[in-house]
RNA sequence: GUGUCCGUAGCUCAGCUGGAUAGAGCAACGGCCUUCUAAGCCGUGGGUCGGGGGUUCGAAUCCCUUCGGGCACACCA
C-alpha cells in the first residue's frame, strides 16, 4: 500500500504535467498550517525560476488541472505561490480501511530485504550493568525491531566486553584467593569441574578488588598482565576459567536484559573473535597496507578529502599485543564470515566515533569487506542526572541499572495506589510494564546523538510527552473497546465511514501519517520520530475521546466506524511501542 | 592547537533535505467529572531561535565569522 503523501504527489505530478510544468516540482508534504488545508505543495514557487513566470500563475495553472479530481475536496493557490489541498472525506476513509486490512497498517515492507547486523549492548562480563549501558541497550533494540518491521534481516549482537586485562585481573585474583583449585596448575591434565568456583555476587566483588589492587601493586597489575597474556596464549586453565567466566556472567546479563525487554540473537564477544586475527594480520601485511610505525603495526587510513588529520588505524602494538580497534577489525572478519552482512549498524557511545571512523575505513581498505558494506555509527549522548552532569547516585558512584529500575518501578507503585484501588500483585506487575515505558520514553523520545536529562518525577508522569502517558491512551482505548463487547457490540464486519466531527477527522489524518513516520525513523535510526509521533497521535485520539460519545453514537453504522477506528488507532500505537521496546498494560 | 557536535520560552525538548503566524510538555494562572479510566481535556500568559554578516522572492534551517559549552584526537577498552 502506498503512502498517502505518495498518492497525493502523484496527483500532483499528473497536474503539474498537464499545466505544461516538469512533475519534479509536484512534491507534496504535510501543511504547516492545519487551519488552511491538510498538505501542501510548496513546487510552484521553485518552478519560477524555470519558466519565468509569477508563482502563482503557475499554482493556478496546477489548481486548474487538479479541478474535478476526487482525491481533494478543495485545492487553492495562495500567495505567492501555495498550492493548498484539502482531502476528501471518502479518499481519507478509503485509505484508513487500506491500512486496516492490511497486516503491515500500510506499510510497505522493503523489496530488497538486507541483512542487517546491529551491535550494541556491549557489556563487560563480570561486571554489573550499570546506567551506562542503558542507551545502548535501549536504543539498539528499538533500532533492531524498526529495521525488522521495514522488512530486512535482523541480527542483533551483544557483543560482549570478554577480553583484554580485566580477565587477568580477575584470574589473579581468584588464584591468590584459592590457589588450590586445577585451573592455576599448569601440568594439570584431568577434566575441569563444570561448577564455576564463583557466584555472580563474588564475581561482582573480585574485579574491582583486582582492579583497585594492581592500582596499588605493581608487581600485581604484573602478574594480571602475565596472566591476560597467557591467556590469549591458550592456556587451558584460563581457558576454562574464562568459560566459567563467560556463563556465570551471561546468565546474569540474560535475566537483566530481559528485564529490559532487550532480546539479542547473538550473545558473542571480543573474544570469539581472536582466531581471526593472526591471518588478518598477516593478509594486511601480505597486501602492503600495514606496515611499521613507532614500533607498532598500522595501517594509514586517511583521506584526500578529509578536513583534519586521521591518524592511522594502529593494529598491533609495540610489543605486539593487540587492541580494541583490532579486536573489532577481526569481528568484522567473523561477522563476514558466518553471517555476511550488508550492513552493520554500532549503537555506541558518541565519543568512539573516531575510533569506528578509523575501523570502518580500514576495513573497507584491506577488503575485510566489499565496498557495497554499508556501516553505520548510531552514537548516543551522554545520560545525564538534573544537574546536567553524568548520571550518579546520591553518594555519588556509578548507579547500577537495576536499582535504577527498582527506583522507577517504586515511583510507579506509588502513583497507581494514588490512582485506583487494586490488588497489590496486580500493581506491582502494571508498576513494572508502565515503569519499563517511563524510562524507555524518555530516553527514545530525545534524539540520540545528543545528552540528555534523566528525570524519574518528569519520566514517570502521565502529563506530558511520557510512556504513562501513550499507554493510558491506549488503555482507554482497550477499556472502551472492552465495554463494547460487554454490551454485545460487533463491528467485526464494519468499515470506517466518513468522519463525523473535526476531531474525528484530525484522527484520521493522524493515522495516515503511520507509513511516513516509520520510513523515516529507518532511514535516519531515529526512534525519537516514533515518539513524536504516537504523542501527537494519543493527543488526536484523546481530544476525540472528550470531545465525542463513541458508545454513545446514535448512528449504528457510525458507531461501528467509530469502534474500527479505536481498533486502528490502537493496532497503530501498540505496533509503535513495540517498535521502541515496551508494552501496555490491560488496566491501569 | 586541530576536528566535531551543540546553543530555540524560567526548565526539559521538537522543528534543521529553506516556505505562510517558530511548536510541545513541565512549571504559573483559570475552567471542565450524575455520562466510554480526570494518569484526561480546554484555555491564558511567556521567544532578539547565542551575536554579527552573507546567499535567497523567502533563513531557526544553507554559507562565513564570532562568543559560549560538550566531546575526540595512535600503543586503555
Amino acid at each position: 500500500m502506498e503512502k498517502i503523501l505518495d498518492m497525493i504527489t502523484k496527483e500532483m505530478a499528473k497536474a503539474f504535467q498537464s499545466a505544461g510544468y516538469d512533475e519534479k516540482y509536484a512534491k507534496a508534504t504535510l501543511s504547516n498550517r492545519p487551519d488552511l488545508c491538510e498538505y501542501q505543495c510548496n513546487g510552484a514557487m521553485a518552478a519560477a525560476k524555470e519558466y519565468h513566470k509569477a508563482p502563482v500563475m503557475i499554482a493556478n495553472d496546477v489548481v486548474e488541472a487538479l479541478s474535478g479530481n476526487g482525491a481533494f475536496e478543495d485545492v487553492q493557490a495562495v500567495n505567492p505561490g501555495f498550492i493548498n489541498m484539502k482531502i476528501n472525506a471518502d479518499f481519507l476513509k478509503d485509505y484508513l480501511n487500506g491500512m486496516r486490512r492490511n497486516d503491515g497498517l500500510g506499510f510497505e515492507k522493503s523489496d530488497r530485504p538486507r541483512t542487517i547486523m546491529v551491535d550494541y549492548g556491549g557489556p563487560n562480563v563480570a561486571k554489573p550493568l550499570h546506567v551506562g549501558h542503558l542507551r545502548s541497550a535501549i536504543i539498539g533494540e528499538s533500532v533492531k525491531r524498526i529495521a525488522r518491521f521495514v522488512g530486512h534481516k535482523v541480527i542483533g549482537d551483544v557483543h560482549l566486553g570478554d577480553w583484554g586485562l580485566q580477565m587477568g585481573l580477575i584470574i589473579t585474583e581468584l588464584k591468590s584467593r584459592k590457589p588450590e583449585l586445577p585451573y592455576f596448575d599448569a601440568s594439570y591434565e584431568g577434566e575441569y569441574p563444570r561448577e564455576a568456583p564463583f557466584t555472580i555476587a563474588e564475581l561482582e566483588e573480585i574485579y574491582p578488588t583486582a582492579s583497585g589492587k594492581s592500582k596499588e601493586d605493581d608487581s600485581y597489575k604484573e602478574a594480571a598482565m602475565q596472566a591476560t597474556f597467557e591467556l590469549q596464549q591458550g592456556r587451558k586453565g584460563y581457558q576454562a576459567l574464562l568459560r566459567h567466566i563467560l556463563n556465570v556472567s551471561v546468565t546474569d546479563l540474560k535475566r537483566n536484559y530481559e528485564n529490559l525487554k532487550v532480546e539479542f540473537d547473538l550473545w558473542k564477544g571480543e573474544s570469539d573473535a581472536q582466531p581471526y586475527i593472526p591471518d588478518m594480520v598477516q593478509a594486511m601485511k601480505d597486501q602492503g597496507h600495514a606496515y611499521i610505525s613507532d614500533g607498532a603495526l598500522v595501517v594509514d587510513i586517511k583521506k584526500e578529502t578529509d578536513t583534519k588529520e586521521v591518524p592511522p588505524c594502529m593494529i598491533l602494538k609495540s610489543d605486539g599485543a593487540s587492541l580494541y580497534t583490532t579486536t573489532d577489525l577481526a569481528t568484522i572478519v567473523e561477522r563476514m564470515k558466518l553471517y555476511q552482512p550488508d550492513e552493520i549498524i554500532y549503537v555506541v557511545d558518541k565519543r568512539q566515533e573516531m575510533h569506528f571512523v578509523q575501523v570502518f575505513r580500514c576495513a573497507k581498505k584491506c577488503g575485510l569487506v566489499s565496498e557495497n558494506m554499508r556501516f553505520r555509527f548510531l552514537g548516543f549522548g551522554t545520560m545525564n542526572g538534573k544537574d546536567g552532569k553524568p548520571f550518579k547516585t546520591r553518594e555519588g558512584g556509578v548507579m547500577r541499572l537495576e536499582y535504577l529500575l527498582s527506583d522507577i518501578n517504586e515511583e510507579m507503585l506509588k502513583k497507581i495506589r494514588e490512582s485506583r484501588p487494586m490488588s497489590e500483585d496486580e500493581a506491582r506487575e502494571i508498576a513494572k510494564v508502565v515503569g519499563l515505558s517511563a524510562v524507555k520514553y524518555g530516553d527514545l523520545s530525545n534524539q540520540a546523538s545528543k545528552d540528555y536529562v534523566f528525570d524519574v518525577e518528569r519520566f514517570t508522569s502521565s502529563e506530558g510527552n511520557t510512556g504513562p502517558y501513550i499507554l493510558y491512551t491506549i488503555v482507554r482505548i482497550k477499556s472502551i473497546l472492552k465495554k463494547y463487547e460487554e454490551q454485545g457490540g460487533c463491528a467485526d464486519n464494519a468499515e470506517i465511514c466518513a468522519y463525523g466531527n473535526d476531531s474525528e477527522k484530525a484522527l484520521m489524518l493522524e493515522l495516515t501519517r503511520f507509513g511516513s513516520v516509520i520510513e523515516n525513523a529507518y532511514e535516519e535510526l531515529a526512534p525519537h520520530k516514533i515518539c513524536a509521533y504516537i504523542y501527537d497521535l494519543a493527543n488526536a485520539f484523546n481530544k476525540f475521546y472528550h470531545e465525542t460519545s463513541i458508545l454513545g453514537t446514535e448512528d449504528e453504522v457510525q458507531k461501528n466506524s467509530r469502534i474500527q477506528l479505536l481498533i486502528l488507532t490502537r493496532r497503530v500505537l501498540e505496533t509503535c511501542i513495540d517498535l521502541l521496546g515496551f508494552e501496555a498494560p490491560e488496566r491501569m
